[in-house]
DNA sequence: CGCCCGACAGGCTTACATTT
DNA sequence: AAATGTAAGCCTGTCGGGCG
């Protein structure tokens, strides 16, 4: 088919050519099959065209699917560190409320919920660059660029595609099999002969089965000693992809060993002697500790041993500044 | 006239049963 | 397990017809 067009301006160029002599029975052949062939190489061209936008479009679609997957995951991970910066500050809250020495004002006033920053740091000295840092860890600054998580490597470049793996039925309609079209097998009417003859209740199925060969001696039935092979539907090309782009998994879990939760490494921050020596600075950590930020699948996590050579790197710059 | 679409035919690949 | 045979059905060129 390809030759057939290949070869096709040639030979339209050498009929051109007889056509310009005066018209005979001859030449009005030569003409008609111009025309055809022209004609079919218009629709040649316009059908490749066709089935390669068809193709493009539900490229896109796929591509769409997995541009919103990386949204959504991007989106629930966000939720789940402000779910974790809510939880900080409610123990914040609690620990300043606990800590608090009770002004004679304050006393039987209700504690707000929310303390205002300034608040914050008038009551409590300590609290208030540490406070501060910590608060930013799980800030808008973190989740600040989605685009360059999510983008999906849409610039792969376009392999061709192989033939599509099928699962054969084996008691497809007759008229399927004539028509070498997939038959969906539905009784008594097929889909594609339901398209195809309005009238038609039943179709003409073959009972014997899809095989015409001599049935050997009725035994057991036969169990495909075939192994897997690449061939095989799950594993084509087309199929691993598929099955790789839609994993379903919205939030890739990490496996962090003796992995810290926020509250815990916190606790580290303040159980360590260069904090107590107040010696760290708790803006660097907190921007560190948002870098070593692992999603197990349930919640951050931060690897212990990484969170405390954090705090060890946050005190040497702090000192050295 | 050009483009698009559905249907079709037939080449060709693939899945699967059977044999060696 | 490998080789072989065969049915299933994917793929693509072609055709007829509709539409702007």
């Amino acid at each position: 088919m390809d030759a057939a067009s290949q070869a096709s301006p040639i030979g339209l160029k050498a009929i051109e050519e007889t056509v310009s002599s005066p018209s005979t029975k001859g030449n009005e052949e030569v003409d008609k099959r111009i025309l055809t062939s022209k004609r079919q190489a218009q629709n040649r061209s316009a059908q490749r065209n066709l089935r390669q936008r068809k193709l493009q479009h539900v490229r896109d679609l796929e591509d769409g699917i997995e541009l919103l997957h990386g949204k959504q995951t991007l989106l629930h991970t966000n939720n789940e560190l402000l779910k974790l910066q809510l939880e900080d500050l409610k123990i914040e809250n609690q620990v300043l409320r606990a800590t608090i020495r009770p002004t004679p004002m304050l006393v039987d006033a209700p504690m707000p919920v929310c303390l205002s920053r300034s608040s914050r740091l008038s009551l409590s000295d300590r609290s208030g660059p540490r406070t501060k840092g910590f608060a930013t860890i799980m800030g808008t600054n973190c989740c600040s660029s989605p685009e360059s998580d999510t983008t999906v490597s849409t610039q792969e470049a376009r392999i061709p595609i192989p033939r599509r793996a099928h699962k054969k039925s084996k008691t497809g309609c007759r008229t399927c099999k004539q028509r070498k079209v997939k038959c969906d097998e539905r009784r008594p009417l097929c889909l594609n002969c339901e398209r195809h003859f309005t009238n038609l209740e039943t179709c003409d199925f073959d009972e014997l089965g899809h095989t015409l060969r001599a049935p050997v001696a009725p035994t057991a039935p036969r169990v495909s000693r075939r192994p897997p092979s690449s061939r095989d539907p799950g594993s084509s090309p087309r199929k691993t992809l598929m099955t790789k782009k839609s994993t379903g998994q919205p939030a890739r879990a990490t496996k962090v060993p003796d992995g810290l939760t926020i509250n815990a490494a916190w606790q580290a921050l303040q159980n360590h002697p260069q904090y107590l020596l107040d010696r760290v600075d708790v803006t660097r950590f907190c921007e560190g500790l948002r870098r070593l930020a692992a999603f197990n699948g349930t919640a951050l996590v931060f690897e212990r041993a990484r969170v405390l050579m954090l705090i060890e790197e946050s005190s040497q710059i702090s000192s050295a500044e």
